[in-house]
DNA sequence: AAATATAGTGAACACTGTTTAGTAAAACCA
DNA sequence: TGGTTTTACTAAACAGTGTTCACTATATTT
């Protein structure tokens, strides 16, 4: 009899004892992607995490093995949060339509989010085997996504005929090199104000998708 | 009438001890593209060069102010390979030809040469202030080299109309999307063996150039 | 009450880029 | 030739990094 409440009291403390594990972990990963976004991975150290949360740096790795463990789930909040935006244009009927948008919200995230798009698109990838599996899911997840779209939009003839993979890299890839051009200031070269330059980005994706358009 | 001689004497001594000077920055130098090329930037430390040209790390720093003052002349290296390679373009007539051709080398130089690669097109920009107006020149020559490619293919009509500097921009940023997402690994998602990969590099690209194609 | 499991930390290790004070040797001047 | 100055170099240190480990308190279990 007694056992029975024995084992039940045991329990509750166990759940707790996770909860306040798991508190704890998100404590971690909030200070990190405070730190993170206000200046990217790089200069964000453990130290800093550490003095930030008031433990000793040896803690943090009572819950993460290394820091790329902490930035590789600040890297997913990256993607959930560009998966959120793409998600809104669902309502777009017309497939093409929707193409354009998906290339102006990718354009706008980048911009505004470039630690996260760092992480994201141009660093060298962490966690290389560790995590492999699930690594790269959420950049699957958006990359379908694009290549579901690029289908429509070619079963539907509104786009020129190719096989959905190539024109998908191929959208992928212009987007990318000019929001990474962009962060990275190899745009600078000519004029060059902060408004002109998203203003040429937009340029060149309406350029780009007036070429595919069938 | 000694006075000449000696300061002729005092004046070969200065000439050896520059020459000398010199040859210990070329040392350097190439000590430090050798490690480079090797294992990038990142991995390539002072104490690395020092401990290869057996000098200490203290010394390294007579020749150069900073580490990224010796990447900064491997990467005008990168730019001089690059340029060397679209120089080889020049005797193709045809500006769309050559365009393509351009295209192809890029795409070619970036994945055989990924660490310059990173150091001119994707690694965050050093030297931000100390060397601003002639750091670029060398980014900066190449782009007007494709700007005029660009401009010819307007002028005989070989590609659809448009600005030549947003066209130029997205050519660009086409190619380098496809080179850093190939470098840093994002395209290994589906199949990809490297043959495989390069090959599907150069269908976008035939992709794209048919889209803008007149 | 004693034994054990848990959470947390100080101090260290092996690195990094960079600076500084000090040392030999070469060059210069008398 | 001898004394002074300039040059070339370096050992050692500073301040930082990611990471590990031996250790200590506290909480839980027996």
């Amino acid at each position: 009899m007694f056992t029975i409440f024995a084992v039940l009291f045991i329990m509750a403390i166990k759940d707790r004892k996770e909860r306040d594990k798991l508190d704890r972990r998100k404590l971690i990963i909030e200070s990190a992607t405070k730190l993170f976004l206000e200046q990217g991975y790089e200069k964000t150290s453990i130290r800093n995490i550490a003095d930030d949360i008031e433990y000793s740096p040896a803690t943090i790795y009572l819950y993460f093995k290394e820091k790329d463990e902490i930035f590789y789930v600040i890297h997913e909040q990256g993607f959930e949060l560009l998966g959120q935006q793409f998600t809104l244009l669902n309502q777009i009927q017309n497939p093409f339509d929707r193409l354009i948008e998906m290339g102006k919200t990718y354009l706008k995230f980048g911009v505004e989010n470039p630690d996260y798009y760092d992480l994201m698109f141009i660093m060298r990838a962490p966690l290389a085997e560790i995590e492999c599996h699930a690594n790269w899911d959420a950049g699957d997840n958006a990359f379908q996504y694009l290549v579901r779209t690029v289908s429509e939009c070619l079963e539907q003839q509104l786009i020129k005929t190719g096989d959905p993979h190539i024109i998908s890299m191929s959208v992928w890839s212009f987007v990318h090199g000019l929001v990474s051009l962009r962060i990275r200031d190899r745009f600078k070269s000519l004029n060059m104000d902060d408004d002109l330059s998203e203003n040429l980005l937009l340029q060149s994706l309406d350029y780009f998708m007036r070429n595919i358009k069938a």
